[in-house]
Parts: C-alpha cells; structure tokens; sequence
DNA sequence: GCAAAAGTGTTGACAATACACCCATGC
DNA sequence: GCATGGGTGTATTGTCAACACTTTTGC
C-alpha cells in the first residue's frame, strides 16, 4: 500500500474478502491461499484483494476469487464491513467480507497466482493461523450459514441440483454441527415446501433414494 | 469529490451513513437533513460523511453524527455496505450504513452546519423524497430493528432507564406496527427474564404503574 | 439371507395465542 | 363515583423433539 496516496484523499482503501465454503467429506471447508511475503509471509489467508474505481463490490468479489482461485460462480453475499485500521499493518484498509457458497469443490481446478505459494481447502473446525482478523470472518461466515439455514433454502447453494433426503440433511449436521432426527426433518422440509421430488433415483447396493430438486433457484426465506 | 486522486490509489471513497431511530409521538422516527446544493439540493439525506484514514468506521460515523446533527451518543450498529458505483452521481462513494437508536428524541438540540439547510425528524412510514438509496437504507435499518427484538434486548436502546411494562409493550407496538395482548406480551418479557422491577412507580391520574430496568444494559440475546 | 441405506407416524412437552375482568389512583 | 391506565390466569392450538421398525436393493 502507498500510504501517501492514501493521505491525498485522506481515506482508507476497500478491500473485498471472500470466504468460500463447500460440504466435502463430511466437514465444511473453505478455502484458503498462502501468502508468499511481507509481513505476513506463510500466513493463510482468505482470498481478496482491492476494490476498484467504479467497481461493485460482489463483482470485485468475483474478479478477485476467479484471479487469485480460480473460482469464478456460486452464491454470494455480504457478510460484514471490517474496519479497524489495525487489522492490517501495511495500511488502513477496509474489507467488505462475503461469503460465497459452491455445490461441489472437488469439480474445481485451484490456481493462485505468483504472490501466494499455496492454495487448499480447510475444515473450518481444524483451522490453520491465518492472516489479520481472518479467523473471526471464518467464524462470522459459518455463523452466518447455521443461522440462514433455519429459515431459508441457502443450503441449495451447497447440492447439486439432484440430491437425496439424506444428503440435504448431511449439509444441515454437517453445519450445524449436530445430529438430526431422520423423521423429523423429513416432516420440516416437507411442510416448508421448498424441494420436489423428480423422476430419477439414486442407485447403489441399497434400496434406491428418491431424488429431489429445489423447487426455485433463488434463495427463498421460510 | 476529487476523481483524479481517485484514480491515484484506483479506488472508491468510504462513507459512512447513520439512520438514526427513536421512538417519539407513538411513531418510528428518523433523523433527516436536507442538502443545501449540488445535485441533490433540497432532497433529505440520512447524515452521512467520508470516513478519515485510520479511523474506525463506528468513531467517524459518531463524529459525523455530532457534525452534522449534534447528535454523539446511542446503541450504534453496523447494518450494510452499500456499493454501487451509481449510487452517488458525484463520484464512487462506497457507504457503511449503520443505525444509531436514541431513547428520547426531545431531550436533544438538533443543529446542522451550513451545507444542509434543514433538519429534523420523520415518521419511518411517512418519508419525505430523499437522495441516493437513503430510502432503502431506513427500510433497512427498520427491517434490523423489527428482526432483532425478537431475539434481543434491543429496544432498551429505545427507552429511558426506567419504564413501565405498558411503555415497554407500546416500543414494540409501533416498531412491529401491530397490536400485542397485554398478558402474552408481560408473560413473554418475564419468561425471558431481561428486565427486573425497581423500587419506583409512575404516577398519574391513574393507578401508579411498576417501573422496570433492563437487568444488564449491554445488548443481550435471548 | 444379510448388509446398507431408505422410508414412514405417534406421542408428549413446551411455546404462542386468544380472551375478560378487577384494581388503584386522581379528580 | 367515574375515568384512566395497571395488573392478572386459563384454555386452546401449534410447533418441536423424542422415539423404532419395515422396505428395497445389491451382492
């Protein structure tokens, strides 16, 4: 960061940081590059980078994670503004952080770019140490998501678009760190009504699963 | 705002913009000041101003506040950051909005400074026309306040130390905009054990009513 | 026939809602 | 004594949690 510039318009610059979490292997994991130096140097970190002139945010987003992850898609929102000019110190900079869920991370080949040495998935309850205040927008993140869960279909952004009963309710204990009841979250998704049956089964050495759909795309509330 | 020093660092300026919320006359109001000049003369605006480098977005929207309304104290929160580039036709001004809750509107002199030519308080469901998304702001701001006192003890922020159960009940009333039943909403607010009687009473041409204060005055959740 | 996952109902506890009358005071 | 807001209990309904067995398939 170029401080002096900075004094010229006596501003801090905007970042955007973007947590992206996909179900794999039974855990919640996000994704996380390793910075290659500076004062930061062997620290992992969630991807972001500077907002630009004329730029929206959510696209900054993208651009950012399809350069430095080669991510490009999924569901995004906003999380949180982080502000502390301490949080970073080669500079006051202020990070809108996002949150950007994918259906299925094995389908994506990571690329980072020179200035990181390592790019990986993490499960977010085995963390590594991060860089600046990342930790706290992980958690904020997860949070995030455990509690949209209860009253909205966000955990389609985390299937396919065919899954089985039993994979819907992986992702809820899977989030939300418990055990459900079979027979009970069957009765709930059935009475909010968000998912259809379709005409296909998955098949395997057992009795075959009835396959379901989200009946929008969109995210609903419930 | 200057877009060649803009162009410099290659980025947006940050705001911060402060819906202020107090209770007042049995409605919902909010604090508005009207631009003075430029192209959004004599619209109505939620008090707004750049963040400085190295300032923490919550000091400078206090000090903002204080600026432009005289206003420098209540429960201050982060709502949403606002980023279209379009949002402002002077320039790309990235803006944290927050909401700022008061307990008693009346015990404060409202003054502004020169670029604004008025001020004053609205009722949130009779709006004057206002500049950039200052509408969507205090629909959100609104939105915050319904959602979180459902789970929490943020209406005290709305309210002097000590209240009735009836002065309690009416924040709700006219934040929810509907009726609620005396003895579901008393046995509601005991259950959940947030508030606790004092050894005083309002008095009137009536029968003296308890006082209560909220058991702990930071925001807690139930 | 057995291993593996799919699928299906009932009961009890608690929370939210609906509803009406008496009480204490000032004037 | 009457107007004004204060204060209280019960019955019903709906929602959430606990709980176990049968079915269908591949091998």
């Amino acid at each position: 960061m170029n401080k002096e510039l900075h004094e010229l318009i006596k501003g801090p610059a905007v970042a955007v940081d973007t947590v992206v979490m996909a179900i794999n292997k039974d855990e919640l994991k996000t994704l996380l590059i390793k910075i290659g130096s500076g004062p930061y140097k062997d620290k992992w970190a969630v991807p972001g980078g500077l907002i630009q002139l004329n730029e929206i945010p959510e696209k900054a987003a993208i651009r950012v994670l399809k350069n430095k992850t080669n991510i490009q898609r999924g569901h995004l929102e906003q999380l949180y503004t982080f502000g502390d000019p301490d949080r970073d110190v080669r500079g006051n900079i202020i990070s809108i952080a996002h949150l950007l869920l994918i259906p299925d991370l094995e389908k994506y080949i990571l690329k980072t770019v020179d200035f990181y040495t390592d790019i990986g998935w993490f499960s977010v309850n085995k963390l590594p140490v991060t860089a600046f205040d990342h930790n706290k927008i992980i958690n904020l993140a997860h949070k995030r998501l455990k509690d949209k869960m209860t009253y909205s279909t966000i955990a389609s952004s985390l299937l396919p678009k065919y899954f089985t009963f039993t994979e819907l309710q992986r992702v809820y204990e899977i989030v939300w760190r418990r055990r459900i009841d079979k027979r009970n979250f069957r009765k709930r998704m059935t009475d909010v009504d968000i998912i259809i049956p379709v005409n296909k089964f998955k098949k395997g050495s057992f009795r075959p699963a009835q396959l379901y759909k989200f009946k929008e795309n969109r995210l609903v509330y419930f």
